[in-house]
RNA sequence: GGAGAAAUGGCAGAGUGGUCGAAUGCGGCGGUCUUGAAAACCGUUAGGUGUAACAGCCUCGGGGGUUCGAAUCCCUCUUUCUCCGCCA
C-alpha cells in the first residue's frame, strides 16, 4: 500500500499517476486526507491525556511509598476522569484507523514513468523479440494436447477423475520433462546468486495481506477454511513474507531468493478462453525469483532479473518477446512489469511465461518490511521484486508444439542433461 | 489428540504490582594501550511513532481485562519444550 506520507505530501501526483493505471482517486484520497488529520488531533488529544494519568500514577507510588496515603487517595480520584477521556480517545482513534486503513489500501502502486499508457493487452508494448518462430510441416503441427495424448505423457482426463479440470496428470517423460525443467531453472537461478528455499505452500492471513493477494483477491486463492490457510497461488508469497516485520542491513542488499513451488490458482472467472491443454491451469508449477532491494538500485535489479529470464528462454531455443505493461493491463501491487511471452507454433499464438515486476515500497510497507543504513537511526522500507523464471506449464506447450519432428518431439540441447533423453516418443 | 511447563533486547538470562523500556553476561560499535592484532580497560548499544531537535506516546509472543499503576495478577489465542497416544 501507499504510505500515508506520499498522500499528505503529494496528492495531485498521486492522483496524475493512478490515472495511467485507469483509477481516479480523487474521492479517495480525499477522504484520506481528511481522516488522517481527524485521526491526528485524537491522537495528540490521547497521548496527552495517557502522559498525564501516567505522571499521576508515579506521584501516587511516591506518596504511597513515602506513606501519604491521603494524598495518595486524592490523587487518584483525579484519573477517574482521564481514563474515561482516554477510553473515549481510543475507540475514536480505532474507528478512525481502521476507516483509513480500509481506504488506503484500496489504492493500487503508482505506475512507473516508463509505462505506457492503455487499457488492456493490446496496448502492452512490445520492447523486445528474439529466437525464430519454427515453420511447422503439415504432418507435424499437432497442439500440444493432441501430443500430450499421442505420446502419453500428460493426461488430463485422469486428472478430471482425481480431482477436476485443470489439474492434468503427468506421466512417464512428460513427468520427467516436468523436474528436468525446475531442475534446470534452480541451476541457473543458484548460479545468478540466488540462494534456493522451499517454502510451505498454504500461507496464513497476515501473509496474503502482505503480498497484496488479501483482501482483494481472495476468490482467486483456494482456502482451507477449517484452519484459515491459503494455497499459495505463486511463490512471491511465502518467499516475500520470510521478510514480514523484518529490519534488513543495507549492506545485507541485493537479497535473492528462489523457489520452486506448485501454484495453485482458482482462475475464478476466467471460464471458456484459452484454457485447453495447459494454457490455464487450477495447479502448475513454476521456479519464483524474488529480490529484496535498496531502493537506489531496485530497477538495476530488474533489468538483472529481465535478463535473467531472457537468457531462460534463448537457452531453451524459444520464439519470445518481451513486454512492458500498460496502466491498464498492470496488476494492483506493480509499479513496472515485464511480461514474457513464448510462441506456440501449433496453436499460433503468443503464451505468457513470465511477469518480472518491481513493487518498489508497495509490498514492503504492507510487510513492514525495512532497512538500516550503516549509523543511521531511522529505517527506510525496502522495495521488493519478483519474477517467474520459468512458469512451466506454457514453457512445455512451446516446447512440445514447436520441437514436434517425425521421430518425435525433439528436447532443447539445454535440457538433455536433465531429462536423459533427446526424444519424446 | 491428552497431561504438564514455558515465551523478556542480536543471543543467553534476571526481574512476580510502583521512577522498569528492563540487571548482568556474551556479541556489536567507538576509544585507550599496541608497529599491527589479541588480551585488558573505559564508553556505548532494542524497535516503532513523533519532533527542526527535544519532549511525549506505544511495545517484555498476540489480543482483551483487573488496578491510580502490569514484564509481573486474570481471561483468551498462538508458538515452543517435556511426557503419553497416533503416524510418513
Amino acid at each position: 500500500m501507499l504510505t500515508i506520507k506520499l498522500l499528505r505530501e503529494d496528492k495531485e501526483r498521486v492522483i496524475q499517476k493512478l490515472k495511467i493505471k485507469n483509477f481516479d482517486a480523487e474521492t479517495i484520497i480525499n477522504k484520506i486526507i481528511e481522516i488522517d488529520e481527524a485521526k491526528r488531533t485524537v491522537q495528540n488529544k490521547l497521548e496527552q491525556s495517557l502522559s498525564e494519568l501516567n505522571n499521576i500514577s508515579k506521584q501516587v507510588g511516591i506518596l504511597f511509598k513515602d506513606g501519604k496515603v491521603e494524598e495518595a487517595n486524592k490523587a487518584k480520584e483525579k484519573t477517574v476522569e482521564l481514563k474515561n477521556e482516554t477510553k473515549d480517545l481510543n475507540s475514536e482513534l480505532n474507528k478512525l484507523d481502521s476507516d483509513l486503513n480500509n481506504l488506503i489500501v484500496q489504492l493500487p502502486n503508482l505506475p512507473n514513468e516508463l509505462v505506457p499508457i492503455g487499457k488492456g493487452a493490446e496496448d502492452n508494448e512490445i520492447i523486445k523479440t528474439g529466437g525464430k518462430i519454427p515453420e511447422l510441416l503439415e504432418s507435424n503441427s499437432l497442439p500440444h494436447w493432441d501430443l500430450a495424448k499421442k505420446y502419453d505423457i500428460i493426461d488430463f482426463e485422469l486428472g478430471n477423475k482425481i480431482t477436476g479440470a485443470g489439474f492434468p496428470v503427468y506421466k512417464g517423460k512428460g513427468a520427467k520433462l516436468q523436474r528436468a525443467l525446475i531442475s534446470y531453472f534452480l541451476d541457473r537461478a543458484i548460479e545468478n546468486g540466488y540462494d534456493e528455499v522451499m517454502p510451505p505452500l498454504l500461507v496464513n492471513e497476515a501473509s496474503g495481506f502482505g503480498t497484496g493477494q488479501l483482501p482483494d483477491k481472495e476468490g482467486q486463492m483456494y482456502h482451507a477454511g477449517i484452519d484459515n490457510f491459503y494455497l499459495i497461488p505463486t511463490a512471491e508469497v511465502p518467499v516475500t513474507n520470510i521478510f514480514r516485520d523484518e529490519i534488513v542491513q543495507a549492506e545485507d542488499f541485493p537479497i535473492k531468493k528462489t523457489a520452486y513451488t506448485p501454484c495453485f490458482r482458482r482462475e475464478a472467472g476466467s471460464y471458456g478462453k484459452d484454457v485447453r491443454g495447459l494454457n490455464r491451469l487450477h495447479q502448475f508449477d513454476k521456479v519464483e525469483i524474488v529480490h529484496i532491494s535498496h531502493p537506489e538500485v531496485s530497477y538495476k535489479a530488474l533489468d538483472e532479473m529481465v535478463n535473467h529470464v531472457e537468457n531462460l528462454v534463448k537457452e531453451l531455443e524459444l520464439p519470445y518477446r518481451i513486454l512492458r505493461l500498460c496502466g491498464g493491463d498492470m496488476s494492483f501491487t506493480s509499479a513496472l512489469t515485464y511480461d514474457f511471452e513464448v510462441f506456440s507454433a501449433a496453436q499460433k499464438k503468443w503464451l505468457e511465461v513470465s511477469s518480472v515486476s518491481n513493487f518498489e515500497e508497495f509490498q514492503a510497507n504492507r510487510l513492514k518490511l525495512r532497512f538500516k543504513e550503516k549509523g543511521d537511526k531511522k529505517t527506510k522500507l525496502a522495495h521488493t521484486l519478483n519474477g517467474s523464471a520459468l512458469a512451466l506449464p506454457r514453457i512445455v506447450a512451446a516446447l512440445l508444439e514447436n520441437n514436434q519432428t517425425p521421430d518425435g518431439i525433439k528436447i532443447p540441447k539445454i535440457l538433455v542433461p536433465y531429462t536423459g533423453f533427446e526424444y519424446i516418443n
